[in-house]
DNA sequence: GTCTATACTTCGATAGAC
DNA sequence: GTCTATCGAAGTATAGAC
């Protein structure tokens, strides 16, 4: 795992700054968007100055992959020791850029392959770790084992949230309120009402 | 819904090897990496013809997804109507190159107002048809209607095989197989085995 | 640690010849 | 219907001054 070309110090307020940006340009505009100009101009520094701290463009999707998913890491450990897990991981997934900046991260990866590794050593890593803290919690709530294993369970949801997320920010309508609310009837089935 | 701009004649050869090379460079690199003097190199035309049968970049894009977007409608006629319209439904759902250029033209539509709208129109309109057709069939199959509504069902499906194609492209491994072999397990339980 | 200057490539789009 | 020529803008990346 080489580490991604860094000269500028881990510390500098500049690298979180350009980091920031970097997510919020992937947003609103997508990871095309993404350019030392453009980085440059919404941080108040010189396109240069993206590279002198990151290197190649590549460099720098790769340390944005692992802050980011350093911190959804620590975030997924704390949500999944919750007496409702089930509906914290909900709420986790259910998230409007959250979801958007991943799905440009997965589209990003899908056309560069030092960016795919990346990206799929973070996402196999938290799918082990939510199998493994939710396995006994799956057990003990009376699903068929056969036909719904946790894998299904768990990737159903992250499949799930992200659809309907997705065909909200599209200003789909068929069929994506009714998913919701029985998404939630289910999470009320299973773990009771929120509290 | 104004015509997106076009010179050309329809049935120009031209016209549809240009939209054939658009969906392939979506695929390939995606949609950031269409632009005229690509699609021209790979067509074998100049850039300038590009814009002479399409307009601007925009056009072009709407182009693509009307044609998609017809094409799509009627494969998904045929397969409603067959025996096991679930089975069905997965194999044309469970299509990696598909997948890939519809996720590519959702993610640019995230960031176009003009292809959003588009989007959004024929894929409320595809759900609409599936559910038309689909409520009778979902019904006789002794799902809890409150628990499991057709809504459900379809976004689901739709969702888990997005999901499970990016996966495997991404390279994952953690649960993907497993969610596979319980998706196949449901079809079985509820439309009997292949044929 | 930061910035200027620069080299080179690719882009969208159009005017106008054929 | 297709091409050449061209504009101005934006892109990546590096060398080297400060």
């Amino acid at each position: 795992m080489p580490a991604a070309r860094r000269i500028g110090s881990e510390t500098s307020e500049t690298r979180t700054r350009i980091l920031d940006i970097v997510e919020q340009i992937m947003i609103e505009d997508g990871y095309a968007a993404v350019s030392s100009r453009r980085i440059a101009k919404e941080a108040g520094v010189t396109p240069a100055l993206v590279h002198y701290y990151f290197g190649t463009l590549d460099d720098l999707f790769i340390a944005a992959v692992r802050r980011r998913g350093d911190q959804q890491r620590e975030r997924q450990q704390r949500f999944l020791s919750s007496r409702q897990p089930l509906r914290a991981l909900w709420s986790f997934l259910d998230d409007q850029s959250g979801t958007g900046l991943l799905m440009e991260l997965m589209a990003l990866a899908n056309h560069r392959k030092v960016i795919r590794a990346e990206l799929a050593r973070y996402a196999d890593e938290f799918r082990a770790l939510q199998l493994e803290a939710l396995e006994h919690h799956l057990g003990g709530l009376g699903l068929d084992r056969e036909l719904l294993p946790p894998a299904l369970v768990l990737v159903g949801m992250a499949a799930l949230s992200r659809t309907l997320v997705m065909e909200d920010a599209l200003g789909m309508t068929v069929g994506v309120r009714e998913t919701r609310e029985a998404v939630e009837a289910l999470l009320d089935r299973f773990e009771g009402p929120p509290g």
